[in-house]
DNA sequence: TAGACAGGAA
DNA sequence: TGAAATCCTGTCTA
């Protein structure tokens, strides 16, 4: 490759370039995956920047600074530059200088060790540390429910502890996977996971190469100190699978906190499909049951409930009642604050997050990656699109003007009213029309935010609207329909985001969506996304040309591109 | 005992 | 930046 031509451009701020459209741009992009993090995705240069915690990241994966260093120079333009390298090697350093370990002779202490007399000394002058650790002979002692508490501290001042502490064994639960031999990868076996639980029947399944990896990744080789950590994984990618698959490694009781209560009776459905758990030895703990059985399933929501603002939180008790020895946080990007604190003192049970974004809108990363554990697993989408996984999806953003009527009242609205008029601008009806019309044969789901634009697009569909006010035997109907392909569209408010027995759709709409929040955009895609037996799938984003709506959507598509989506960009005219 | 529904929270 | 949906609890009805 001629250098000229090589994708990547790095700077001294540590921020990467990446041209999407250089050759090689895909491969670059997979090569600097497991150390950057993206930060904004325009149509042509992709920015990428490395930072503290996405090193360390790469340092608890096994990374060398070697490796950081190589990927960067096998695919830069220019020369990357003196210094940056060093600077890379210093902060990946960081991670494993600081190691915690069980004490031998206090059973209810740990001890605290740093490499180097600079770091101890640095430590022990921490003010915020001062009341959790006491100098010992060598390193420090602290008490083990301080365990989370000195680590999210030592992660803020630049220090992320390599924790060797030994971890607590639950109580035992025998259990197995209904798993048979894996074979090949390939098209065909990309549908046996999916085995159809209403009719009964429970067929074995084969748990794929990236399930076996991921599941090994977090479980290490059995050594000390191993047995936590994030996968990162797409929707329909198989996260529970990986989560049973990891239970029936370490055979104990566990609890499985979810976001909703629908993602909780899913969660029940697969272990009984998948596992040889028998239905009394798996409880529900939500609003509407609360019972604890070895295997427990939890929303997060009962969990932060509290009588009043101030008080206690009542079901915090369901953490430390039971003899639990492996905690499975789904969908750990919505981990709630409260869960954090109780997950600070439940360091020594076995901790497994599962995600399909890390990403939060509000910046409690380094809390994930020091309470729960640094992300052990990540793959990019399209590898497992390329194999034959997940549907291979396109994405368009499609621009149009704003109705010439509503240009003046936008031009003088209030910021705020600016949203507003520029979502539901009446244009985008036409233009979803037209683009249903040129789907013949698509299962299409229009997504929108206001519900009076999606009563008004649905009338014009002559479709099915589903919002939050339609009741649950209705939805129920619909959806079948739906499934069934009697109904080609159906048009869905933001329940959307959350219900996860929404059908598949082979094509999406999206005519409005909310404040560029990255989680949403995932949630949409991911309704697309499951495997198909042909051809691709479509995903629409409708957006009024120079308003607001432009930044939201820059926004939105960020998290595609960070999974190496490319974006194509359709102007729309009305005729 | 199950459900439907209102009200509060985030 | 705002609207919409969810989940939990408690109460009422049959």
């Amino acid at each position: 490759m001629d250098s000229a031509e090589k994708p990547l451009i790095v700077q001294s701020d540590r921020t990467l370039l990446l041209d999407v459209h250089a050759p090689g741009a895909e491969d670059a992009r997979a090569a600097i995956l497991p150390f950057a993090e993206l930060e904004k995705s325009p149509e042509h240069i992709h920015t990428y920047r490395i930072t503290p915690l996405s090193l360390w990241n790469a340092a608890s994966a096994g990374l060398k600074p070697q490796d950081v260093v190589t990927a960067l120079a096998t695919y830069s333009r220019y020369e990357v530059p003196a210094g940056i390298s060093a600077g890379f090697a210093d902060t990946m350093a960081r991670y494993g200088k600081i190691r915690l370990r069980s004490s031998s002779t206090e059973e209810t202490e740990l001890i605290l060790f740093a490499e180097d007399e600079l770091v101890e000394k640095e430590i022990a002058a921490a003010k915020s540390l001062g009341e959790y650790l006491v100098k010992a002979e060598k390193g420090f002692t602290l008490k083990l429910t301080n365990r989370g508490t000195v680590k999210q501290e030592l992660i803020k001042l630049g220090w992320p502890v390599q924790d060797e502490a030994s971890l607590r064994e639950g109580e035992a639960l025998e259990l197995g996977l209904r798993e048979i031999l894996p074979g090949p990868p390939g098209k065909d076996s990309a549908h046996s996971q999916f085995g159809d639980s209403s009719k009964g029947e429970r067929r074995p399944f084969v748990l794929r190469d990236y399930q076996v990896e991921a599941v090994r990744s977090v479980l290490g080789q059995g050594g000390p100190g191993t047995g936590f950590g994030v996968v990162v994984l797409p929707c329909g990618a198989g996260k529970t699978i990986v989560g049973m698959a990891v239970m029936a490694q370490l055979k104990t009781n566990t609890l499985i906190l979810s976001a909703n209560v629908a993602a909780v009776h899913q969660w029940i459905d697969e272990l009984l499909d998948k596992t040889t758990l028998r239905p009394d030895q798996i409880a529900e703990y939500s609003g509407d049951s609360k019972s604890v059985a070895p295997v427990t399933i939890a929303t997060y929501q009962i969990l932060t409930w509290r009588p009043d603002k101030s008080g206690d939180f009542p079901h915090f008790a369901l953490f430390r009642q039971y003899p639990w020895g492996l905690i499975i946080y789904d969908e750990v990007h919505l981990l709630p604050a409260p869960v954090f604190r109780v997950t600070a003192e439940l360091q020594a049970v076995r901790r497994l997050g599962l995600t399909a974004t890390l990403v939060r809108e509000d910046g409690a990363e380094d809390a994930v990656f020091s309470l729960v554990g640094p992300k052990r697993y990540d793959v990019p989408w399209k590898d497992l699109e390329r194999k034959g996984w997940i549907a291979e999806a396109l994405c368009v953003e499609v621009r149009l003007d704003l109705l010439d009527k509503l240009k003046i009242p936008y031009a003088v609205a209030g910021k705020r009213e600016k949203y507003r008029i520029a979502a539901e601008n009446p244009l985008k009806e036409e233009a979803a029309l037209e683009l249903i019309e040129n789907h013949p044969g698509d299962h299409i789901l229009v997504i929108g935010q206001y519900i009076s634009q999606l009563e008004s697009i649905a009338a014009r569909l002559k479709a099915p609207l589903v919002t939050g006010k339609t009741p649950n035997a209705e939805r129920e109907k619909i959806y079948t329909a739906f499934k069934k392909g009697e109904i080609p569209v159906m048009v869905v408010s933001k329940v959307a985001n959350f219900a996860l027995d929404l059908p598949d759709a082979s094509m999406a709409v999206q005519i409005s969506g909310s404040f560029g929040s990255r989680q949403e955009e995932a949630q949409r895609l991911g309704r697309i996304l499951r495997p198909k037996e042909n051809n691709n799938s479509y995903f629409y984003t409708i957006v009024s040309r120079s308003t607001v709506e432009e930044d939201f959507a820059a926004n939105r598509q960020k998290f595609l591109a960070e999974q190496g989506y490319r974006y194509s960009i359709q102007h729309w005219e009305a005729t």
